[in-house]
DNA sequence: GGGTTCGCTTGATAATTGTCAAGCAATCAG
DNA sequence: CTGATTGCTTGACAATTATCAAGCGAACCC
């Protein structure tokens, strides 16, 4: 394992406050691996062999049932996934698959849990990531549940665009993802962004433009407490 | 606080491992409260100020946006709830109030993060709790976004029926509240009954018959990737 | 007992969302 | 360049779900 990607690593919070020793130990049965796009990378269901963490590209996680399957999130470097089911040792609740050309990180859970047990900084550091981790899924939760298709979409536009704070900005993944991701079908996406028009949205291919943000956000009404993704 | 209550904290899973000393310092500042039906606990947005634990009764978790109002969880004996805000320090992300006569404990968030941070067991019992509220979570995005409200119905009845083994049981919670619960309207969750009738579903006041367990399953398609519960 | 409240149900109707089929424009391989 | 593929869009239609209004029956209060 190249001293590179140890040191990105090492700059995850998760395993920042580690012990040297323990972190070593942990790096010493890691392996990096590159992949090409659209490559399964675990299935839901599967024994949780390994931790993964993104260090370039992006990774969705899907879940599937009765033929129907679902974009649960994108997960982009550097961060981990599927660390419940690692720590846990329970069966995968999502599949993933490489977006795009990416490098990833694999930890065998079983040294994970090994090392989580006897380093309480590395046991800390795994409550505030899952912690979060749990945070977000209840705001998407209450979106799905509390808002209508288009107040959904409303306000992703208005996330995408506060965190870049320009008026105008690129969508970062296929509309065919992101209507699943929302919780629709890509048709119904299509007529959600022209229903967005009166509120000042133009769409140009992928390109979004906010004309007016006032207008989207008195119709959207995003909330600290679904949209605020940073606690 | 009484020894009895003590007790039962003790023999929960996230307090059964820590050191003593600590374990009392906890106790020093907990304190018990007893409360009527329909009180409400705490409020989405507030401050985490202390870590609940269910002792008697049961708890209703809902989130509301917009003037709309949607349940996310039944808490019931012995349980915590919004562990994740308590460790995180971040504003509550659901409101809690009671459903009956209900008696809870109250421990001084802070008093959870201070204490969280010198002992090593105690915060290895908080990830295995959270990991596995992240997962429940999860199921429960799967079950709104994969699945029709019948068929969220469905997988619903065989979860009560498994659990108990009988073809029949009472609902535990009001109808209104299970719609909720199962994103729908209690006028849906009404049809939703009469919609499961040919698969062999008999209601009767807040009684379920299962006649045919086979057929329903085989409606249902329940999945241990989202039904079950235990892990 | 008689009246009131409350939760549930039902019917009629409307809004939302999904499905199917077709078409269009950009991309890509040969 | 040309044909094929792919993702997106659109229209027509169907299914699902919500809303509104009314009614029913059990529980509760006076």
């Amino acid at each position: 394992m190249p001293e590179s990607y140890r040191q990105e690593l090492q700059s995850l919070k998760l395993f920042s406050g580690m012990e040297k020793d323990n972190f070593d130990a942990l790096m010493r049965g890691a392996y990096v691996q590159n992949f090409p796009p659209r490559i399964d990378l675990i299935s839901e269901g599967d024994a949780p062999d390994f931790l993964h963490v993104v260090l370039a590209g992006s990774v969705d996680l899907y879940c599937s049932w009765n033929g129907r399957e679902t974009s649960m999130a994108t997960v982009r470097p550097v961060s981990t996934f599927i660390l419940a089911a690692s720590v846990q040792n329970a069966p995968y609740l999502m599949s993933a698959r490489t977006l795009e050309k990416s490098r990833i990180v694999l930890l065998p859970s079983e040294d994970v849990r090994t090392i989580f047990d006897r380093d309480g900084a590395f046991a800390r550091a795994i409550v505030g990531e899952l912690a979060q981790c749990y945070r977000s899924v209840v705001k998407n939760t209450k979106d799905l549940k509390l808002r209508t298709s288009l107040e959904r979409l409303a306000n992703y536009l208005l996330r995408q665009s506060g965190s870049t704070g320009a008026p105008s900005f690129e969508l970062k993944m296929e509309k065919r993802r992101l209507a699943s991701f929302l919780g629709m079908t890509p048709e119904n996406l299509s007529r959600a962004f022209r229903g967005l028009e009166p509120y000042g949205v133009t769409v140009t291919g992928s390109r979004i433009e906010i004309t007016d943000a006032n207008d989207l956000t008195d119709f959207a009404k995003p909330s600290r407490l679904i949209d605020d993704y940073a606690s």
